[in-house]
Parts: C-alpha cells; structure tokens; sequence
DNA sequence: GGATTGGTTAGTCATACGACTAACTATGAG
DNA sequence: CTCATAGTTAGTCGTATGACTAACCAATCC
C-alpha cells in the first residue's frame, strides 16, 4: 500500500515535467534511441538522460540497451494504473452528486406532495 | 497550447505529493474544512494549508471561505483533464500495438499462403 | 587501430519544495 | 467585551530538482 502510493508519486512526479511529458508522448507514438528524444529539445544531452532515468525509476517507461544505444519504450500498464487512481476519485465524487442529486429530486417531490395536501 | 501544458505541470505536480493526494481522496468523499483535512495528518496547520494552496492553483480543488471557515471540494472536470491526457498517451499507444498486431498476423498469413504454394 | 558516435558519470550551481515555529487576524460564542 | 477557534502570514532551514560542463567509456565505421 505504502510502496504504491510511492509508485503513484514517482509516476505523477515524473509527468510534472513539460519535459518529460513530452518524451511520453513521443514514446506513445513509438519506442525510440535516447538520441532520438533528445533531438526535438535544446537540451544538453546528460540532463535528458537524467529525465529517462526519472521516467524509467517511475516505471512509465522500460529502456533496454542494445549496442551503444538505449531503446526507450512505454508502459501502457504503468500509464494505465495511474490514470486509474484519477478515475477512481472522479468516480467517487460522481456518484457522490448523483445521490446527492436524487435526494435533492426526492425532496421536490416530497415538497409538490405537501402543496397538494396542504 | 503552452498554457494547457502548464496546467498539466500544476496538476501532476501536485498530485506527486501522498499528503495532497490523501486531501484528493478525502474530498473525493465530501466536501471538508482545512481544519478536517489536517487532522489526520501528524503535521503543523500552516504545511497543510500551504498543500491546499498548492491544489488549489492546480485546479483540482476549489475553496471558498465562509465566515472563518474555509470549505474545500474537488473539481471533477480538473481531475477529468488530467485522466484524459493519460488516457490519450494511453491510447495512442494501444491503437499502435493493434495495428502491429494485425501487421504480424498478415505477415503469418502471407507465410501460410507461400508454404502452400511453394 | 584510430576516429566517431551514442551514451554515461561526476561534479557544480541556482532555484523550488516541504516542513517547521512564531506571531497575527478575524469570526463566532458566552 | 472577552476569549477561543480557524485560518493566515512571514521567515527559516534542509533537501530535492533541473540544468550545465567536462571528462570518460564502449561500440561502430573506415
């Protein structure tokens, strides 16, 4: 429990940076070399590399090294699960308004009835 | 555009904090006071506030004080948002592999056809 | 085998973040 | 009016983050 709440820090953490949402978005069109990430981004090399390692400890994304480059690819699952701690909440507060809405409609129907009678 | 990714750097951002996070789930439930939010936490009243500000500049809670009482509830459409570039990312991702999918299985059937034939 | 390419490590630096205490303000209750 | 309550502001402090440069490794290429 504890470990993933620190999973979901790590992920929301990493998807904080405009950075490194962007080298997600890339890697959701298809995998790509470190090189490759780097290019779009007036960036010093090492401090891109920095960003991978973030996504990477955050398990968003999974690298492999293949010769002397390092293919980086993403993790649907890991994507998913945080996105599912957001839907999770939304829905709680939705079906909170909608009982909420009910007895609001419940209690203008009660209020017709006493008019009637009354 | 920039303004959009900005929004985004907020509320991942501020999501990348258990403390805030465990606000998110609380009001996710029911509305509620700073008073009621800090008090399941072991922490001075001035450090959740400063969370709550933090939150609140992301767009994922709104608060309004009444009397001297300041109320704080979710902002489901923020929490939308935010699921919503995940979902994208996600998505994206997914169409990617299905098209991949069915590439392979043309290319098995391809083979099939020219063992036969051959 | 020597140069080139792609990545990596180490070290620095400025700024941002999360927590605290102490002191202050403003509303509501008796 | 006075006091307790709920929140707020200001200021401090240690750590984390994001960026850089310089130097270093290890596969390829010619």
């Amino acid at each position: 429990m504890t470990n993933q709440s620190h999973r979901l820090d790590l992920a929301f953490g990493a998807l904080s940076d405009p950075t490194r949402r962007a080298v997600v978005m890339h890697l959701s069109q298809k995998p790509a070399s470190v090189g490759e990430l780097a290019e779009p981004f007036a960036m010093a090399m090492p401090t891109i590399l920095q960003h991978i390692r973030v996504l990477e400890a955050s398990g968003l994304i999974e690298t492999e090294k293949i010769g002397r480059v390092r293919m980086c690819k993403l993790r649907a699952e890991a994507v998913h699960e945080t996105e599912q701690w957001l839907a999770l909440q939304r829905a709680i507060w939705e079906r909170r308004l909608d009982r909420m809405e009910a007895y609001v409609s419940h209690l203008q129907a009660m209020e017709e009835t006493n008019d009637r009678n009354c």
